[in-house]
DNA sequence: TGCTAAATAGTGATTACGGG
DNA sequence: CCCGTAATCACTATTTAGCA
């Protein structure tokens, strides 16, 4: 009846359960089980005419009704549920609140038209791309963001994950302008996203992504999908509109828009690097040194971890992974030799690392390590003084 | 031995749930 | 939709452990 007048999501609180709210299912997901079983019960991302967003879960008992009568995207009027606090370990909330409410026997729902009530289609709460570094030390909130997808655009890739299964990804890279950050979604949901893709969107494509999770992946701030994570490609929504206008920006284009892997990097000399500022710090620039000298130093490789490839300590006997948490039996040995090197206008200190100290020796360390008693420097490290080399350097400091 | 801090147990109040 | 009971939570009191 019209008697008794609606609520919003805004003024929930415990203790009362004859709600009545109109609302819009902006996402309806389930989780699952590590061995990959979906739970039965599942959960909703519900929008009032308030602009008021609320996680519901519907329990497993009552799930079988509920669900078919749900649509996303439709209206509906929800009475009676419950109003539950999150518990410290509910991970993953789509939604910055410390409430959700949950369904039961007693909740009526019933369908609306579009005429009954005016409620927006969808609704987000984006974090700039710039502050999410916070975000990914944490795991108890999702994440809304939106951006420019970068060329080139995401492709499909198979992988076999250190569990011996086969897993999609696609990998891209978002930009608002001022901040790239990296996007890594997983299996059907990559599928989706290069399915959508097909489309003959107007390119470049701006894309939403609601209830993201934030992690941060060999020090880069990383994107990536949990289950009730969604995407809208080109929406009709303003923070679109806005970053459209952007791109109209000649300026805008041409600085962001391809990735900038294969943008030539800057020649450089010693003396220009020594006078580079704080804002070129993990910058990279190629240089032509002379190696000087290659000092004896108690340290010239380290253990790398063979899961996540991080640094490894040496703990007693074993080798240990802060990463993992785990004990590494077999650790990979990489190089970080240090090097002083010069060109005509100045001398630097330089590691190299891995890779180039094995293209510059012609050995790996493995190899180098079983020539010599543990102890001593192995002298072949000197074999590339007084040689030139062109180098990439990474500006750390 | 005496002090402090942490862990544990106990208690009352609030909330969830299921049957009528 | 209401109500009684079970379960859980939050707060307090007491015990236990650690340390000088």
């Amino acid at each position: 009846m019209a008697s008794t007048k609606l609520d919003s999501f805004r003024d929930l609180r415990k203790g009362k359960y004859d709600w009545k709210v109109t609302a819009r299912i902006m996402n309806l997901w389930r989780g699952y089980t590590k061995s990959g079983e979906p739970f039965q019960g599942f959960n909703l991302l519900l929008l009032d005419n308030k602009r008021c967003r609320i996680h519901a879960f519907v329990p497993g008992n009552v799930a079988p009704q509920i669900e078919p009568k749900l649509q996303v995207g439709e209206l509906y009027l929800f009475k009676n549920f419950t109003v539950k606090e999150y518990r410290p370990d509910d991970k993953f909330r789509c939604i910055h609140k410390d409430i959700q409410i949950v369904f039961s026997n007693d909740t009526r729902i019933s369908d609306l038209e579009e005429s009954d009530v005016f409620i927006e289609q969808c609704v987000f709460d984006f974090y700039d791309l710039a502050d999410l570094k916070q975000l990914s030390q944490q795991t108890t909130y999702l994440t809304d963001v939106v951006g420019i997808i970068k060329k080139p655009e995401p492709v499909l890739s198979k992988l076999i994950n250190k569990f011996g299964q086969d897993q999609t990804t696609t990998r891209f890279q978002i930009t608002d302008g001022r901040t790239t950050v990296k996007v890594t979604f997983w299996d059907a949901f990559a599928e989706q996203l290069a399915e959508a893709l097909k489309e003959d969107f107007e390119r470049p494509v701006i894309i939403i992504i609601g209830s993201c999770r934030v992690i941060e992946w060999k020090e880069k701030i990383d994107i990536s999908n949990v289950g009730a994570t969604t995407f809208y490609l080109n929406y009709n929504h303003h923070s679109v509109t806005q970053m459209r206008k952007m791109l109209k920006d000649p300026v805008f284009g041409k600085e962001y828009l391809s990735s900038n892997t294969h943008i030539p990097l800057k020649r450089c000399t010693v003396a220009e690097i020594k006078n580079l500022g704080e804002d070129d710090i993990q910058c990279q620039v190629i240089c032509l040194l002379k190696i000087d000298q290659v000092p004896e130093m108690d340290t010239w490789f380290h253990h790398v971890c063979t899961s996540c490839y991080n640094e490894s300590k040496i703990v007693g006997t074993d080798c240990y992974c802060n990463i993992c948490k785990r004990i590494v039996p077999h650790p990979d040995k990489w190089f970080e030799l240090w090097v002083l090197a010069s060109d005509e206008t100045g001398q630097l200190d330089i590691m190299l690392e891995n890779v180039p100290a094995r293209k510059c020796l012609g050995k790996s360390v493995r190899e180098i390590g079983e020539m010599i008693p543990k102890v001593q420097f192995p002298q072949i490290l000197k074999s590339i003084e007084n040689k030139e080399y062109t180098i990439k350097l990474l500006i750390r400091e």
